[in-house]
DNA sequence: CTGTTAGCGCCTTCAT
DNA sequence: ATGAAGGCGCTAACAG
């Protein structure tokens, strides 16, 4: 039942021998994109490898064209509970394509970023994307930059979701637009006094969504002054704690946003543990799973996620444009039980 | 700015020639694990493949060495919001050890998960690790077992996470456990009139959950009647539906344990569309992040996911073992707002 | 410590 | 339609 010997994993030449053929011909049976082999042969070829166990070695492969098939997947961070709408949907996406999907995660530090951009430059891989937002000020930028000019040269594709305004092919989402769209929801629901929980001073994403809110209030006849703005990371918990120091400054407030949902979620719970929940409406951004089964129902800005990967993947795969290709896709806003009407 | 001839990757003998080495010098400079290069040389190479922009090319790595560093693991399905706190552990742990990581997700059917492994193969990877529950009665299990067996004869670790009682290392939950700890758990806060959410019938991570569930009550002097274990997808939506048909029956119940934290997710939703959330208990398993943000707070088995991930790689890391090896991961009930006390 | 020489497994001309 | 031969980029074995 087991083989004693090491025994070497089954190659191609093997195969070919096992079906009489020669290797040119059992790669062509194989994996060759040509028709070029007779039926017989193609039938023996086949046999031969599923009596083998042969599993093509796709690093050897790689190797002799140059690039690996597929496409590989740089988040920064992990992809936790509710962070990485984006990783689930490329991962559908890539296998409703055939194509073999790698994943990469950096650390949450910028210089890691580039680490592992290097790093999936060394696999090869004829897609490189890459998710998560920019930050402004980077200092890495220049080297991330640098090292996907490098990987585009050497022939490779480079897909950004997210990191808008690099020069290269990118998904973006109109994070402005959802956060002014969103602040006008809110108003015409009767809300007046509003706050941001907001993540990182750097980071875009939350600076457009931010602005754009400010901006939608401003039409509206809004001011959100600067005391109204928190900002702390961009995740759950320290939205719970930014929502704790809100409350704490004893400013009116009848409605929060919050930059992203997790963050939205973090508001939420605080909230709630704090005792009155219906007390200040919550509203976020990005309409992730988690929030089916969270009471109240959360307002929020739906993102097309399934539609973002897809896309992604078609600028991918589509031909290489002149200059790099921006496409951005819009959110619309989901009111739900989170931020009732109000009746003044 | 754009170099109009799609320019190749930098390759070691690239590196080599600037550096004024031989490849085989900048290779040990580079990659090598000997200490064996002069303090110069290496200073040399590390700066020419700076210049150059180098990358290791990891497949040209893997053929040469026959085998290519890294943990790739295999999931059923998505990895998606709820689903799999093992693959983010997983991420975690192999991040934290250096190792690079790679994902496949194989499509629900069984087939798939052969097809996924054997694709898993030919990465060549030094472990692969396979996540996700058995199914009983699998016609597709022979054809994994042969694949795996294949693998390690060729000099690859195997690792199973959950799929108990096939012949290779694995990391496993104690799940009969956890369920018999869990019945235990709502008899004494003074529950008594019991339904179980289970999953898909083949599943044996399910069945060992509602059987633990049952032995417990039957400890306890209860009996679990047939007609109150209802089996669907192992999944949110899948619950959600099945309370509906519970209640529909009309049957005495005051708590429901769901064989995990998704479907009890779906069960408290359900419940508090419904109407009245608070008139049935609700308990889960596994204590997936997701269950903080909820309201009432779940009941659950908390199973150690670092740890199961850690526990994982150190199988795979560690010596070669004679007989293949079980670590079984207990969980333990926490008990929270979703099952107060009841008073008789 | 370093260079030279063979491969690793596959694909791709180029003939046949 | 098929085979032979060379090369992809890297590492390992063997000199020196």
């Amino acid at each position: 039942m087991n083989d004693p010997a090491p025994s070497r994993a089954a190659r191609l030449a093997d195969v070919a021998e096992l079906a009489g053929v020669s290797a040119a011909t059992a790669s062509r049976a194989l994996n060759g994109s040509d028709r070029g082999v007779r039926e017989v042969n193609r039938v023996r070829v086949l046999e031969a490898a599923k009596t083998l166990g042969y599993t093509t070695n796709f690093a050897a492969q790689a190797v002799a064209k140059g690039r690996s098939r597929g496409v590989t997947l740089v988040v920064k961070g992990m992809p936790d509970d509710f962070a990485n709408p984006i990783t689930a949907g490329v991962v559908a996406a890539a296998q409703r394509r055939g194509l073999p999907f790698t994943l990469i995660s950096a650390g949450t530090d910028p210089a890691d970023l580039v680490e592992a951009v290097n790093l999936a430059r060394g696999h090869r891989p004829e897609i490189l994307m890459i998710a998560g937002g920019r930050t402004k000020d980077d200092a890495t930028l220049p080297a991330l930059v640098e090292a996907l000019q490098r990987y585009e040269a050497e022939g490779g594709r480079v897909v950004l979701v997210t990191q808008e305004g690099l020069p290269f092919d990118t998904v973006a989402y109109a994070n402005r637009q959802g956060g002014y769209d969103m602040a006008t929801a809110l108003v015409g629901l009767g809300y007046r006094h509003f706050a941001v929980i907001s993540g990182l001073k750097h980071g875009l994403t939350q600076r457009d969504r931010t602005e754009g809110f400010a901006a939608g209030l401003a039409d509206a006849g809004i001011e959100l002054s600067a005391d109204r703005v928190l900002i702390g990371e961009f995740d759950r918990d320290a939205a719970y704690a930014l929502t704790g120091e809100l409350l704490r400054r004893n400013i009116a407030v009848d409605a929060i946003f919050a930059v992203n949902d997790a963050m939205a979620l973090g508001v939420l719970t605080f909230l709630r543990d704090s005792g009155d929940p219906k007390r200040i409406a919550v509203a976020g951004f990005d309409d992730i799973k988690a929030l089916r089964d969270v009471t109240p129902a959360l307002t929020t800005v739906r993102l097309p996620w399934e539609q973002v990967a897809d896309e992604a993947l078609a600028l991918a795969l589509g031909p290489r444009g002149d200059e790099p290709r921006t496409t951005v896709v819009k959110g619309h806003v989901i009111v739900r039980e989170s931020t009732p009407p109000v009746t003044h």
